[in-house]
DNA sequence: ATGTCGGGCAGGGCCCGA
């Protein structure tokens, strides 16, 4: 079972790059975040005539997160719990079920900046939230898949330039903290655990000539309860797609799961 | 540290968010 993550900055902007992307790369099941789209005007048919079933949760101009998976969504839920009152379409969960069931949370973490200020607030509030969404889940005892722009650089080799960093929401040491606090439940971040080296990123600005310079940083991530992380076969960045025809600035991370 | 995008609103540039 092969599960990627995916910001595609907008789907109306990416109605050719994201087909192109799943022709070539045949993921099972794709997390998408920032579709920037009410769920009616989602695109579903682009992604049923390939054989997904969709699943979106979406807002207007911002945020907004989906599912697109080729196996069936079952017990599918909408939004982050903890707060009634945030209204940012942050977060989806659903049951897939191949040779066994795993449990996908698709996750659009607030980005924070500008920092200390309320988006940063913000920021450290949603990712308590998630610390006990985590735990909760890894009660169950099943595989679970966490997946989606993290907005967190987790370590200095996860940045081209961590100096250029080091005052922003992505690499503050209370964003980082919080995200060790996820992974010190019992998660696994697949992609560090099958690489260990440095130079591998998920996101090139487009300022500034950022691609042109190899100037990245690795904020797109899958936490592997440890359920999970026992099937893991592989995992990747599709780093091309960002030289690819009007790209997203993120390009698609994934996994492959014995699942 | 800014050489750019995407979206909304509006009705052609500007503002916001990243």
């Amino acid at each position: 079972m092969k599960i990627a993550t995916f910001n595609i900055n907008g789907i109306k902007a990416r109605a050719e790059a994201l087909p192109a992307w799943l022709d070539e790369a045949s993921p099972d099941i794709v997390l998408l975040q920032e579709i920037k789209s009410v769920d009616e005007a989602f695109p579903r048919e682009l992604f049923e005539d390939r054989g997904y079933f969709v699943e979106t949760h979406g807002q207007k101009s911002f945020n907004g997160v989906a599912i697109l998976s080729k196996i069936p969504l079952e017990d599918l839920t909408r939004g982050l719990p903890g707060d009634d009152a945030d209204e940012q379409a942050r977060w989806i969960e659903a049951t897939v079920v191949g040779k066994t069931a795993v449990r996908l949370c698709g996750l659009y973490l607030p980005n924070g900046n500008p920092a200390p200020g309320p988006k940063y607030d913000y920021k450290l509030a949603w990712m308590a939230r998630m610390k006990e969404r985590a735990a909760e889940l890894l009660a169950e005892e099943m595989p679970v898949v966490m997946a989606g722009d993290y907005n967190i650089i987790p370590q200095s080799e996860d940045a081209a330039k961590p100096a250029a960093w080091v005052e922003d929401a992505l690499f503050l040491p209370d964003s980082r903290a919080a995200f060790r606090r996820i992974l010190n439940l019992g998660y696994t971040e697949a992609f560090r655990t099958r690489e260990p080296r440095p130079g591998h990123y998920s996101f090139w600005d487009y300022q500034a000539g950022a691609w042109a310079k190899n100037n990245g940083i690795r904020i797109d991530h899958l936490l592997l309860s440890p359920q999970a992380a026992d099937l893991l076969n592989d995992a990747g960045i599709d780093k091309a797609v960002r030289g690819g025809d009007k790209p997203s600035d993120h390009v698609p991370v994934w996994i492959e799961l014995d699942a």
